[in-house]
RNA sequence: GGCGAGGUAGCUCAGUCGGUAGAGCACACGGCUGAAAACCGUGGUGUCGCCGGUUCGAUUCCGGCCCUCGCCA
């Protein structure tokens, strides 16, 4: 049997982790997440993380800051090894850059020299967008024309860069690709919108009665990174009282789900499939899919 | 019942010395290559509470009414 990856994508809510648990009951397969928040220890209710044992889950500290870039290389060891043993990768994610980075080969250049962050940020500052910018296309003038001049951070990022001989703008554009390091199958679940609103707001309340606020207290007590602070509803359960901090967070979550629809629709090669019905019958009709897939001649695989 | 404040976008509010209106948030769409649950860009979605008067023209000025909030009875 030939190499094959299966991923799942969809909006927050949608079921994703069940549907893969459901697959994972029906072939030799382990689970493997791509979400740039589970991959903290310490919020499992706020990140709803899986109860069942998954890849790239709870892997990182409160204090570690996330990175693309570090994720990418846990997640290709992970996929490597699960395809080594004879199984197969479920990859599982609602961050679509996480998930591309675990699928494909993104170009991640390397982290700023010392100092040259602050220094970027003051010129940034100090000499204003424009002006930021323009130094910019002097030196990357293809970096330049990709970025605007008020978005700070990459427009520093790209400053950085091209200091230090690189460039943020790739060589190839891998993150909308079909190019993927195995083949792969990449599935999205969709629902109606009035059915996820309502499978939002259960769950937001669901957390809640977990004892979601008390897990926050606690994970505040302890000095926490700029990345994992910005989980949804972090902010709001700390400052807000009960009632306003459901709301705000229901608000919170519709928004990122919207949010992740667009990836969903960017995605290359995304089969779409109806996930309002029972989690094994959308792991039944992903097992259909991937074997009619490999029955195909090996030039139009995939 | 009396006095005061107010009724303008889904929400909170600005504004129009009379020429049918705009901010933030929300929402929609687009971008994104060591922060992505982040960051950036574009878009106004409206009987300006109701009825009448003045006027070439009223959301704006005048009168009446309705509703909300506060204080006093």
């Amino acid at each position: 049997m030939t190499e094959l990856v299966l991923a799942l994508f969809g909006p927050t809510a949608s079921g994703k982790t069940a549907v893969a648990e459901a697959v994972a009951d029906r072939i030799p397969a382990d689970v493997v997440s791509a979400d740039s928040m589970q991959v903290y220890r310490g919020l499992p209710i706020l990140t709803n993380q899986p109860e069942r044992s998954t890849k790239l889950v709870a892997i990182w500290a409160l204090e570690h800051e996330a990175a693309v870039g570090e994720f990418q290389r846990l997640a290709h060891a992970a996929i490597d090894e699960i395809l080594a043993s004879g199984r197969t990768p479920v990859v599982t994610g609602g961050t679509g850059l996480y998930l591309r980075a675990a699928l494909g080969e993104l170009e991640l250049p390397p982290a700023p020299a010392p100092g040259a962050r602050g220094r970027w940020q003051a010129v940034y500052d100090e000499e204003g967008a424009n002006a930021a910018h323009a130094l910019l296309a002097e030196s990357d003038p293809e970096a330049a024309a990709a970025v605007h001049p008020n978005d700070r951070r990459r427009v520093v990022r790209a400053l950085e860069l091209a200091e230090a001989g690189h460039s943020l703008a790739p060589d190839q554009d891998r993150l909308w690709s079909q190019e993927t390091r195995y083949p792969t199958l990449i599935f999205g679940l969709e629902l109606p919108r009035d059915e996820l609103d309502r499978r939002i707001e259960a769950r937001t309340e669901a957390m809640f009665d977990a004892g979601v606020q008390e897990e926050v207290r606690h994970a505040l007590d302890r000095p926490i990174s700029r990345t994992a602070r910005q989980a949804l509803g972090l902010e709001e359960i700390a400052t807000l009282p009960s009632d306003e901090a459901l709301r705000e967070l229901v608000r919170r979550t519709r928004r990122y789900a919207a949010y992740q629809r667009k990836w969903m629709r960017r995605i290359p090669g995304l089969v779409s499939l109806n996930a309002d019905r029972p989690p094994g019958e959308v792991a039944d009709e992903i097992l259909e899919v991937a074997r009619a897939r490999q029955r195909l001649p090996a030039g139009r695989a995939g």
